[in-house]
DNA sequence: TGTACATCAGTGAACGCGCGTTCACTGATGTAC
DNA sequence: TGTACATCAGTGAACGCGCGTTCACTGATGTAC
């Protein structure tokens, strides 16, 4: 790796951090370039101004949640490859994996950039939108499995119950760092995972 | 009503809807006093400095939230008065009722506060906490009261699953915000009801 | 192998605007005697 | 009923700081011939 990328990836996870913790706005251009000791112009030479760096953010933290998340179920279907089972198995290893984050999850850079909307643009406001349907998709390919071999005890629309995943991940992270409990967000997963549990559950007869 | 608490009401209604649409660090007081025409010196005359319209801001949304949480589910007590039953209905008038918000629930304060913390003071923090425990304990005694007399199909923690309402209407405003579907959160809040459904099932015998 | 030029990865100084906050003052309303 | 004073609900002007952004410049590295 180049000089300059290095330099770059360095601007982005102590911008982070900073957003994770504290949010876009209260994330100055000055504090960041202070840690990563270099130049305000430094900086501008990375990225042509803030809507930039808040693109290149939320790109690189879709992608590596991603790669996470993709790991983690392609596991589960290794260790069990019926759809309702390894479904179940990457929902706990999902649990697990964010009980064991030292600190808890330092938040979801969707829901922080939702909450301060205004100070972006299209650009990065399609593609916060774009993050949230990529989630859809993935575990809506992994319900519609499932429904087909175990027929669901409840109408539900298949859209809402993939989009509960993020629903239920943000509203953790929330929980969270409100309540200063870091095992919340691990407890609300596996309440989840307990539903989907009852919704397909292989009937008896 | 005298005329310097109607101008603090005014206050306190432009900044809400300015803070749940663009968060806290956003909506300036200069915006604010534009909107309520009066001078910053008049605003200050209200409010000490920002932190204190933070925190008058949140404890009247508490109030007002748990005000009409508690006036659905007493009507959901007038309609039957079985506590799974009355507890389902409840939901799904709580639902009915975010659906029929003409733009979409306005956003969560809490959520709001706590994705831009470090612009507030430890009271406006505590304060955020206690929304996030009272909500806890209000719906907690709903949900012993069900498990009492059915008992759950699960072992779970009920405070977590008290919490999981919250985590599911933050996230559901996230949803809703980012999709820009406003249905979006009423249909978690129906998912999460069909997940009690499951959980208290009675057990046919 | 040496020279000329281009690109990379920044530096340093300045700018202007918006922001939260302060402070001395004021006209209208309320209260005491 | 009139006067004196106090409180209420603000006004108007100024301040200083931090912020994002710009611009002219520069030393180090890479590439062409």
């Amino acid at each position: 790796m180049k000089k300059g990328e290095l330099t770059r990836e360095r601007l982005l996870n102590i911008a982070e951090t900073g957003v994770l913790s504290k949010g876009f706005g209260a994330t100055s251009i000055d504090e960041i370039i202070a840690e990563a000791e270099i130049t305000k112009s430094g900086f501008f030479y990375h990225f042509k101004d803030k809507n930039e760096l808040a693109l290149a953010l939320l790109q690189r933290y879709a992608d590596t949640e991603a790669a996470i998340i993709d790991s983690i179920f392609d596991r589960a279907t290794e260790l069990d490859d019926d759809p309702l089972h390894s479904l179940l198995i990457g929902l706990k290893l999902f649990a697990e994996m964010l009980d064991d984050l030292p600190k808890g999850h330092p938040g979801c850079m969707v829901a922080s950039i939702c909450f301060s909307e205004r100070l972006f643009d299209d650009k990065v406001l399609k593609l916060n939108r774009q993050v949230i349907l990529d989630w859809r998709v993935r575990f809506r390919t992994k319900l519609e499995a499932v429904a087909a071999q175990y027929p669901p005890h409840d109408e539900v629309d298949m859209d809402a119950l993939a989009d509960m995943i993020s629903a239920v991940v943000d509203g953790g992270i929330v929980l969270s760092k409100v309540l200063g409990e870091p095992q919340a967000l691990g407890k609300q997963v596996m309440l989840f995972r307990s539903y989907i549990a009852f919704l397909f559950a292989p009937t008896n007869h």
